[in-house]
DNA sequence: TTAACACTTAAAGTTAACTCTAAGTCAACA
DNA sequence: TGTTGACTTAGAGTTAACTTTAAGTGTTAA
């Protein structure tokens, strides 16, 4: 089962444009070409354009995922290199979630923040109220135990 | 304790640049002068920044961000609407902490990969044994737990 | 055979969020 | 008094990752 540009864009949420965009800046060495010069995808190129995904969505360029591709196609000598790739790669990725943790954890004392002035009726609650400090005190000290 | 815009942008992170460019997209409301027109910033205006911060880290455009520090100004009749914000943005980074989640199962299962191919000394160990195929198939549902 | 889709090169446009330059004025500190 | 750094407007430049246009040619399926 093979695919034109448009098919396989469809199957993967992209327009040909930016199919034909990627192969340009090097990120798609696998595409087969008919004798006329038509582009072919198969089944398991998918998989590439997920792990193209992937490296993206998790904050990679396009310049180094070329790396990584590149080192693809030059085949075994290349396999400690991509090995310490992902490694390196992991390390980023678990920095963005321990972020988003600390920034969750903002949010959720916005959240009390506004729960409880909607529930004063005025935000000035957080201002005078000792009993309304010693909440938000011990809101902060739940949140730091997730 | 008041700061010029140098000393402020300093304990920020950013630059002067930076700071008036946020001031004319009407991020910083708050943003005193003095008779002669130069900025002072005070040290609660940190915790504008980091609000600010959290969003932009957050994916949220600087219109987005405007629409909640205009509804700031506005004072308590916005209360419900900056709970309502805060709700919703929620969802969107929980949402990035399961798609990050998701990224990092994949990369994991990279390195599993590349580790093994790293032991054998080629890739095509994947293709050719089926010992290798049950261990992927091991480590993919050791991944779904967690 | 005709419509829909494929191809090409080359270049321009878009968007966000800065980032910098120009060109001049004003203020504060040593 | 001189250096450093504040201010202004207005606009140009940057970067990434597309996105579109032009302008023409070739292919394929009904």
């Amino acid at each position: 089962m093979t695919y034109t540009i448009g098919e396989f864009a469809k199957k993967c949420g992209l327009t040909p444009h930016t199919l034909r965009f990627y192969e340009k800046e090097g990120l798609l060495p696998f595409v087969h070409r008919s004798a006329s010069g038509i582009r072919f995808f198969s089944e398991p190129d998918i998989e590439w354009l997920l792990i193209i995904n992937c490296l993206k969505n998790t904050g990679m360029s396009i310049k180094e995922i070329k790396v990584f591709i590149d080192w693809c196609v030059q085949g075994d000598t290349t396999i400690e290199k991509r090995y310490h790739f992902f490694i390196e790669h992991r390390k980023k990725v678990e920095k963005q979630m321990k972020e988003l943790r600390k920034y969750l954890k903002k949010i959720d004392y916005k959240i009390w923040y506004y729960q409880t002035a909607l529930e004063a009726g005025t935000l000035s609650i957080h201002q005078t109220q000792k009993c309304i400090k010693e909440e938000k005190r011990q809101f902060l000290k739940d949140a730091h135990g997730n």
